[in-house]
DNA sequence: ACACTTATAGGTGTTTTCACGGTATTTTAT
DNA sequence: ATAAAATACCGTGAAAACACCTATAAGTGT
């Protein structure tokens, strides 16, 4: 029997999966959660699943973070990420994380199936979402994704600086608010365009949405 | 038995509302559809549904459309909204489209039952999100939401402007995407400061991002 | 026939943003 | 110890964005 956790926080989606995964010969549901740190607390007191379906949007502890805790805390346990975002840098983080198959909401369920099965038997579940980017990796070395490399480069000041890039305020208001000089920030926004690929401050603001520096 | 039809894009979800519903004593899924289109397809050859299960954010046709078709083409129909949105703009705007009720996809299969029981007995399913709009509505005569009702107004012009908002283009080269003159994009740009209280370009951006009016 | 709204377009001037050229100081790595 | 990097800062000019106000044509309602 391969014992499977679900940590999302839709609850709903939860109970749905759970219905499923229980319907599956072999499987079992043992654990939920609605985030990571959820989950790290309620894993404490029991035996370690073999499987953990994870989401990566949630409150409080998103799943990269709860991707590389498991790494590091649970070696045995396998992370099979559950989530709406298809973009390379969401999927990569999650392989760089430690995520052993990465799969779509809106799968079939056979899709789903396949893919508990897979992990259970060789530890693995390659796609096509993550198959392109092993072959880049293979091929490069190291997966090259300008987003993802551009999101673990930016200082803790850019960071704040594309929040506020996110607002109405000016240059000069942001300065204020950050207590630097106008032409600090002037030189932010410049080394962001080029960190960034982008031209102006829309496609700043479209990068931090995009990448969840901001919640909007 | 009451018929109930999932209007949702994630395959998964509905899988897995599908078993709990059918697991409920007098419900029964007899539909399934990715978007409102979709849906509008299937029933054309069926008998309408009892009780609509519609997600808002879908591809092709969202919620609000669909609900809105679904008042004035299956006035036996009842929709019962099932989303991640929490927003007054989004709630307002489905309820003014014909929903009944509106419950978040993270709520316990508790409520979810509740909702669906409620809904087939009453007809209407009210909890604290629809309450305290409807509060508003019998106090003011009309629900006021800056977002949704400038949402309502907009021009299908103004919205395709609010697409190219959030590129990196400037007015000049959106008015040629649009084939306007650069002055009458200027005006366009004016009025939308004005109809959704925004002061710059980021600001529509923002809105038309957090309204779904762009995918990113 | 009339006022009323809506979509389009223009004129002018100010403010903000952006590009590109720098310097001085502090941190980090070797 | 010293070179390299990262960080904070500055000047100037051009381009883009924004404010405000006017005007015409088409459609709407009464």
């Amino acid at each position: 029997m391969t014992f499977v956790a679900l940590v999302d926080d839709h609850e709903l989606l939860r109970t749905g999966l759970a219905a499923i995964i229980n319907s599956f010969e072999g499987f079992k549901v043992v654990m939920e959660a609605n985030n990571g740190k959820q989950f790290i607390e309620k894993v404490k007191a029991k035996t370690p699943p073999d499987i953990v379906l994870l989401d990566i949007t949630m409150p409080i502890m998103d799943g990269y973070e709860t991707s590389s805790w498991i790494k590091n805390n649970l070696p045995q346990t396998k992370v099979l990420v559950l989530s709406m975002l298809e973009n390379d840098t969401a999927i990569i983080r999650m392989l760089k994380n430690g995520a052993r198959g990465y799969i779509l909401k809106d799968s079939k369920p056979k899709v789903f199936k396949d893919a508990l099965d897979s992990i259970r038997d060789s530890g693995y579940f390659i796609n096509e979402l993550v198959s392109n980017k092993l072959m880049h990796y293979i091929n490069h070395e190291e997966v090259y994704d300008g987003d993802a490399v551009a999101l673990n480069s930016l200082s803790e000041n850019e960071s704040t600086f594309l929040k506020w890039i996110c607002t109405e305020k000016t240059y000069k208001e942001i300065a204020d608010e950050m207590c630097l000089s106008p032409r600090t920030i002037d030189t932010y926004r410049d080394n962001l365009f080029k960190k960034l690929d982008v031209k102006t401050r829309v496609g700043l603001a479209i990068f931090a949405i995009k990448n969840g520096i901001v919640n909007i």
